[in-house]
DNA sequence: CCAATAAGTCAACGAACGTTGACATATGCA
DNA sequence: TGCATATGTCAACGTTCGTTGACTTATTGG
């Protein structure tokens, strides 16, 4: 079951209509609960479609997981900033303009799915860690790679998922200087 | 569908085991993809019987991931000691021996079920909230308890959900000694 | 010992799922 | 305008799921 790629202007549309309803229904129903059919409906098209387009249910889920963290380059942020940046960057990426909602949509699979948690630590190894390797020194660097993942999921998880609620009432700026530090000591700091 | 309780030692014994495998289970693959059958298959007895004694599936899901923090009275504990003690006791209710795998559960199941994520909130508000009104003002309690929420839930899920290598390699020291300070920052430090 | 009650088995149900292939319709190029 | 190709529809498939009710076997108290 191949993916049949869009032609026609036409297609791109309504293969991108797929791609959003799944986005969305993945980010907030996760990779069980999200139908095939409940895709096509919201897209309002017929569930043969996604089929057609991505072959499968899992290549759907694997094409509307895709995405880049854009993470900054950390040898060019004041080394005292680092953390507030990283904080600001990540929120940003989970709620911001050019979000789409699929990194919580991974989450949310990973939490049944080890090939989704895989691909999260695919990102952590292949974005992360590469970013952090800029500023922190060869030793020492899966270990504070990991303290800031703790820190980031955490965040993520009961903001996004959870929805904890003095954690969902913090505005940007609150969460910059509330976790900042612990993001700074994670990074540059004394462990 | 009303639960029927167990009579005789040995159905006590039977309904231990479904328990039990229905703990392993939903800890390690969450709600969804955990059947009825496989619980029933792994305690070596009927899918029948699973209705017989918790009524549902979601019975059985509301049995399996009952428990109770056991948190520590923290009036009792050194004020610089609060996060060692806090990152300690969180560790051993995750994998200690009087654990059982129900928070990993629920933990699991809250990703794609509000239920779940409700369960996980009332459990926050009615045992972590009061632990830290101990020691904490109340003005600044639901903000704190927020961020240690943070910490700890990114902990879990780092290192028993998406098993990002660096955490899940720290043994219990390390995870005191790198991740107390921030807990301690989160209860009682400077904001 | 024998009824009464509990524990456990079995086959089957209806529903929902991912997926398929045959078919209808629209589009674009010669 | 015609024809080839792409787009979209439809009904149905085989599977798996939670759940049920009738049945058989074991246990226990009088």
């Amino acid at each position: 079951m191949p993916d049949r790629p869009a032609k026609t202007a036409k297609s791109q549309r309504t293969q991108a209509a797929i791609l959003q309803a799944a986005q969305e229904l993945f980010a907030t129903q996760g990779y069980e609960r999200t139908t095939v059919r409940d895709v096509a409906a919201r897209a309002a098209i017929d569930p043969a479609m996604v089929m057609r387009y991505f072959g499968s249910k899992e290549g759907l889920f694997a094409r509307a997981t895709a995405f880049d963290l854009q993470l900054p380059d950390l040898s060019q942020v004041a080394r005292a900033r680092i953390g507030a940046t990283l904080v600001g960057h990540f929120v940003e990426i989970w709620e911001g303009a050019r979000s789409n909602g699929s990194l919580v949509s991974l989450l949310r699979a990973a939490a049944s799915s080890d090939d989704a948690a895989n691909a999260i630590r695919t990102i952590f190894g292949g974005q992360v860690v590469p970013m952090l390797a800029r500023v922190v020194p060869p030793d020492e660097l899966f270990q504070r790679a990991g303290l800031v993942a703790t820190q980031i999921m955490g965040l993520a998880v009961t903001r996004y998922i959870l929805k904890v609620p003095p954690v969902v009432a913090m505005d940007r700026a609150q969460l910059v200087k509330l976790l900042g530090p612990t993001m700074q000591r994670y990074v540059v700091g004394k462990l």
